[in-house]
Order: structure tokens, then C-alpha cells, then sequence
DNA sequence: AGACACTAAGACGGCGTCTGTCTCAGTGTC
DNA sequence: GACACTGAGACAGACGCCGTCTTAGTGTCT
């Protein structure tokens, strides 16, 4: 209730509720005024374009909001490999832990499928190379960190979607014996 | 799975999911013959008349189902007030526990209210005293029996939307002073 | 085999609801 | 008083849902 919460915070909040009530499909504008007290034309005037406009700036804001959690849990890390375990566990955790996203799963499997890999994965990966890639960086350059990090969001987010009997990216010592491989070539300790 | 389970009950189950999925408002008929696997088509021929119609037959399954629940839990009284007593801490207990209903009064209050009273509250009473009245007539008449089943289910749904800070309906002892003086003047053991 | 009952699939018109844009009146701030 | 912003609501158009209907396909009887 803190008053520095913006308007559009609580528009974003109402729709993440209405979500939550009726699905993604059946969300409407109207639900959003009402659960937010904002009114449908202000609603309008601060997602130009409507709805489609509107879920993606919530999207935006939930995956913005992961990798900021995902990057104050990171602890220091001595290697490439030690980080990226870091990395794949953490996230791997918190999507199984997201009630949100496995209800979604059962209730509008290919929606959610959609977000997870075509529609939303670029913006995924976006997201989290803007907050990954200084911590990355302290291991290789640039330019191979940002192939690094969009290899590992895909691995991450392709094992989720579809588990390994090979490998359990949620548990440390599974996720470093499938990274160590991937990361052994350039593996360089910060001397 | 049982085969044994009829083409209605398993349309009148998808139903009860999808209300669980998307509320009360949102289902439409094509969501529930996805989800039962039964074509729109049939549908329409079992609940002629539609949408109402095959709501309503939930609704009159699922006050079926809790009256069964609760001739199933009572045990053996020996007064009028100990049967009282034990119908509305039962009922009482049961409607707190109802996932479904409490949600729905959370998120659809105003059509939650309607189906407690003014829409479902006649239904209610008809079952229930189809339920009741063989057991109540043990200790009163027939007509007597009628009058007193509708006064407690109607005792029991106000004090369950809003609760008194006189009486717990859920508690024993509390529902056992409540309904004492109202008992009273008829309450014969049967010598 | 043929008659029968039943079903899934889907086309159809009608209607209600949602969308996105717009206007207008009210409120608070410089 | 000018300005920016908001809520309320009208509006046309699009869309989705409803309820009915037809058709083709399946399984069960005699």
C-alpha cells in the first residue's frame, strides 16, 4: 500500500491476480479496471496498443524481477563452472517452485509453451544477459558471454520443459557434472 | 476411470473443473466439452436447455453429494437437540472446509451470495429435507419436521456468510446453547 | 444384412461481450 | 486560469459464445 507504488505497478499487479483467478485467456481489460481501480481509458493511455501491450510489459516485469532474485542469491563463485551451476540451479529451482508457471502449465499447456520457447524466449534471453553478463564477464569476454548466457537459458529452460533422465539441472552436483564438459575449455580461474 | 461412470457425470465433473479453473463466470460449453471429452453437441442433448440447465444439475449433484455426506456422519442421537447440534456443526464444518466455495466467495462474491440465498437457497431446503426429514420425524411430526429442517439450513448459511460473535455454528458446545432454547418446547426423547 | 440409437464434428445465424478509440466532466497542481 | 491527469461512459467493429441443426461415422441389436 506504500504510495511510491506506481500506477502502473498496480495495474500489472491486477492483471498478475486476474492471471492467477481466470487464466490467461480469459482475462479482460474490464477485470483488470475493476481489480486495479484504474480506469479502463487510463489503462489505454499507459499500454498503447491494448492488451497484447499490457501482458508483455507484465512479462517484462516478471522476468526482470527474476534475474534480480536470481542475482542477489548468486553467492561468489571461483570459476566459470562454479557460476554457472550457480546459475542453472537457481533458476531451475525457481521455475519448479512458481506456482503460477506449473498451474499455467496444467491449465494452458500451449500458451505457456509458447512463453517458455518462441514468443518469449528472446526476451528471456535479453533479460538475462543485461543481468548476467557483468558477472560473466569476470571469466571470459564479452562476446563469448553472451553466447554463454543464451546457451545456458536455453539448456536451463529446455530441461524444465522437458526433464532429462540424464541430468537434474536442480541439483548442484548433477548440474556441474553436465556443465563441466561445456565450460572446460575456457575454465580459466581468475588467477 | 470406472466405465461404470455415466457420460452426465463426467460432463458434470469437467464442468466442476473448469469452474475450479476459470470461475464461475468464464466457463463455456466448448470448455467443458474439451475437458470431458464429450462433443458440444451431446451436451445439448443431455441438458436440453443449455448452459443453465447443465449448471443446475451440478448444483443439484453437488447438494445431493454434501447431504449424503452428512447422513453418512451422523451418529446416533437421542434428542432433537443432539441431532440439531450435530447437522449444524457438520454443515457448518463442511461449508468452511469447501475449497471451492470459499474461493468462489473470494473471487465472485456477488454470485456466491446469490447461489446461498435467493437462487440456490430453495434447492437447498428441498434436498435437504429429503435428507433430514426421515431422521427428524424420529423425535417430531411430519410438518413439524418440514418447518424445522428449512429454519436450521437457513440458520446455518446466514451464520456461515456472516458469522455472529454470539454463536459458533462450528462448535459444539456454542451450537448446542444457540439451539437449546429453540428446541426446547418440543424436544421429546422417544420414551 | 439392415434398422436403430447414439455420437463427434462442425456449419450456421443471432446475440452478447470485449476491444480500442473517443469525448467529456471532474480534480489537483502550478 | 492554464495545464495535466483521471474516471465514466458512449460508440462501432470485431470477436466469441450460444443454441440449433445437419452430416457422417460407430456399435448394437434382430
Amino acid at each position: 500500500m506504500a504510495p511510491t507504488r506506481t500506477a502502473e505497478d498496480r495495474v500489472l499487479d491486477a492483471l498478475d491476480q486476474c492471471i492467477v483467478r481466470w487464466g490467461l485467456g480469459k482475462v479482460t481489460i474490464d477485470d483488470v479496471a475493476n481489480e486495479s481501480h484504474v480506469s479502463r481509458a487510463s489503462i489505454y493511455r499507459m499500454f498503447p496498443g491494448g492488451k497484447d501491450v499490457m501482458f508483455e510489459a507484465l512479462r517484462v516485469r516478471n522476468t526482470r524481477e527474476f534475474f534480480e532474485g536470481m542475482r542477489a542469491a548468486l553467492l561468489d563463485s571461483d570459476s566459470l563452472l562454479d557460476l554457472t551451476v550457480q546459475i542453472a540451479v537457481y533458476a531451475t529451482t525457481e521455475l519448479r517452485n512458481d506456482d503460477n508457471l506449473v498451474t499455467l502449465l496444467a491449465t494452458e499447456e500451449a500458451t505457456a509453451i509458447r512463453e517458455l520457447t518462441v514468443d518469449g524466449l528472446p526476451r528471456i534471453i535479453n533479460v538475462a544477459s543485461a543481468y548476467l553478463l557483468p558477472i560473466v564477464t569476470a571469466y571470459v569476454s564479452h562476446d563469448f558471454g553472451v553466447r554463454f548466457v543464451d546457451l545456458v537459458a536455453r539448456l536451463v529452460i529446455s530441461h524444465f520443459l522437458a526433464p532429462s533422465s540424464l541430468v537434474d539441472l536442480g541439483d548442484p552436483a548433477s548440474a556441474r557434472e553436465f556443465f563441466a564438459p561445456l565450460v572446460a575449455f575456457i575454465d580459466l580461474p581468475v588467477s
